[in-house]
DNA sequence: CCTTAAACTTGCAGTGGCTGCAAGTTTATT
DNA sequence: AATAAACTTGCAGCCACTGCAAGTTTAAGG
């Protein structure tokens, strides 16, 4: 699933750390798909990984962060990507080349999106959680494109309304792209919601 | 808060539970305005607003609901001025004409939204919990404007993405609105956003 | 006015998420 | 081999939340 970060000091406890949360993550995404998230416990997981349920609690905060994970893990690049991009061209432009980045890595690990989307779809309550992180990582780039413009982001609305915007546009193609269990590519339909922003949402045809 | 809906029968008894669901949000309000949402317990909600702890469950579902009670009263409302206004004109004019009176509703309400809202700035937990009542909205907003477009929701993109984008254009004004504490106009603010969305968000300035 | 049925409140007992603490056990360090 | 650090675990306990079985209040009909 998450692969190895770089050349890390990897001894038998750290190896043994990773797979101790690989195998946790992997029970209550497994048993949540099948049963639902709420009739499944924090002990059944912690069972079915092999460890005593106070453990679980060492390593995830909640019965919720172990099914949602670390889904914001290519946030970082995108942004180095955002910082880049942003002096060269118009704003929406640059948030739309550096979205592709978490594209990419959404659609490297397809079948684990789909399970998960398969878990948040059996119970909604954890989609609340997932729009919390997101908007956490949205605040983050409200104030870089802020910084860009130099504009006070409390005085000026543009940055947070761009990053809000294209965040939920965002989210529309990635849940057209899970419905459709992946028979359309994220990329084109993620294009495709950026060209009718930019175009300020005409009416189609 | 909500006004009594029009020419009800009100006994003493639904009365009086009008009173004791006013009274608990109030202490809702109020404690985890002044402490903090995870730094009051239901039974010190209770407790103050003079019922058992018990009784709370009788009117919310969680502690949670209490503070963030019913938000959503106006869209009834919205939802049917967008059925007059769709066939006129183009849809994100009339999405904006429409989510005006929420705006209106908003603003009549003011200090009751400021506590809320202080509450939500204190405990970011809360805001997550917000958004996906709104998501409940805006599934039906959406299939509203697939049938005016004669699409299918499933296959064209269009409709979520108008909802979607224009709620998070609404949500940008909003927190503007509070965080200056209501220095601005919602209106104004709200009609700033939409403008920017249908000028196709080009860099200020 | 009085009776009866429904609605509302409450205590109680119990489940499950989650935490701090104080062992014990395993792994890294020298 | 000895010591320190990290990891696991059981335990005791808090709190959100629920079902049940009273008790109490109010509405409705005679």
């Amino acid at each position: 699933m998450t692969p190895v970060d770089q050349d890390a000091p990897l001894g038998r406890r750290d190896l043994r750390k990773q797979q101790t949360r690989a195998a946790l993550t992997g029970a209550a995404l497994r048993l949540c798909a099948s049963r639902g998230f709420d009739q499944v416990t924090v002990d059944d997981i912690s069972a079915e990984a092999g460890v005593s349920s106070r453990t679980f609690f060492n390593y995830f905060a909640s019965k919720e962060d172990a099914v949602l994970g670390d889904h914001l893990v290519e946030v970082d690049a995108m942004r180095a990507r955002l910082a880049v991009l942003l002096p060269t061209m118009p704003v929406l432009e640059a948030v739309r080349r550096a979205v592709l980045l978490v594209v990419a890595a959404m659609e490297a690990d397809r079948d684990h999106w789909f399970l998960r989307m398969e878990v948040i779809h059996r119970s909604p309550q954890l989609l609340p959680r997932l729009v919390l992180s997101n908007a956490e990582a949205e605040r983050g780039t409200t104030e870089q494109i802020a910084a860009h413009l130099d504009a006070d982001p409390a005085a000026h609305g543009y940055p947070a309304l761009v990053v809000a915007t294209t965040s939920a546009a965002f989210r529309c193609a990635a849940t057209r792209w899970m419905t459709a269990r992946g028979a359309l590519s994220l990329g084109a339909l993620v294009d495709e919601a950026f060209s009718a922003l930019a175009a300020g949402l005409p009416d189609p045809d």
